[in-house]
DNA sequence: GATGTTAGTTCGGATTTCGAACGGATCCGG
DNA sequence: CCGGATCCGTTCGAAATCCGAACTAACATC
């Protein structure tokens, strides 16, 4: 197989993954859900070459995760702010950053710390049940096709 | 920066993906949590060159997410299970397949489907508040520093 | 018209990735 | 004991990718 096959499986982790699974992909999205904008902003925060930068913002931005808006003319400025599906991909990022929480934090703790405003309490993402609500984790999960692959 | 820099960063997102931040070390993990353990088994269902199958296996193990494991002597033959650290990848893996789901399926649905096996019924992950059990949000969460970068 | 700002693109060399071939331990059938 | 078959890797060279530095471009300010 190959990467650009990724996306043709009938899988969707290999569609997300089509998508999102690359290194720096996943790091413009982390700086996009800190409110980072702005292609030199991108480029201050990671230092990485520009074209990588150019090329995976372009990427996100076809693939409807990102869309790029004008916040001036003259010049026309742009800036890349995420879309809905984008913006669904928060889950995805708690999960990430609290494994490297609770994995790769030394003594000093959690580099970040994530606050509900609804309840105005410190705390970490759980993963539950849509239809009981109770927590989920992986032994509690059965899986089955649903007429395809895997 | 460089790739190899990644897991310097005071930043939980950077450091777990110099681990998992790779294609095939997705596809990987997503075949390990459906019960594949064998390196034969990994290289049929994904397609690809044992030396990537076996350059990801080995930094998964070397990281502590898989342990090799002889399942058989004379010749030694070695399977690669989750750890806890690697179990507790599930809800990232989870996240993924569900954004997957919602925006990559086609008129088929989901390619899999999940079963609570407690309330025995089909369910989505749902991202909830560790200290109030509520849904969180995108925009619910506010985040701060705890004394470093991000 | 020189200089600065922001957002890219292009180019060539260094680095990685990947596929195909090879290596090696063991079992089995003859 | 010899030639496959099984299972798990390693090695090597071609191909793809990465990345930094230079370049383009549209304006604004001095």
């Amino acid at each position: 197989m190959k990467w650009s096959d990724l996306s043709e499986e009938r899988c969707s982790v290999a569609r997300s993954v089509a998508v999102i699974g690359d290194r720096w992909t996943l790091m413009l999205l982390r700086d996009c859900f800190l409110g980072v904008r702005r292609f030199e902003d991108f480029e201050r925060r990671l230092g990485i070459s520009r074209s990588i930068i150019a090329d995976r913002l372009k990427t996100l931005t076809d693939e409807g995760v990102l869309r790029r808006e004008a916040y001036q003319d003259r010049p026309v400025r742009h800036e890349y702010r995420l879309t809905e599906k984008g913006v669904a991909l928060h889950p995805v990022m708690m999960a990430i950053v609290h494994w490297g929480d609770v994995h790769y934090a030394g003594e000093e703790g959690p580099p970040l710390i994530h606050r509900h405003k609804a309840c105005a309490c410190d705390f970490t993402p759980v993963q539950t049940c849509s239809e009981c609500g109770e927590p989920v984790g992986a032994r509690d999960v059965e899986v089955r096709a649903s007429g395809g692959g895997g």
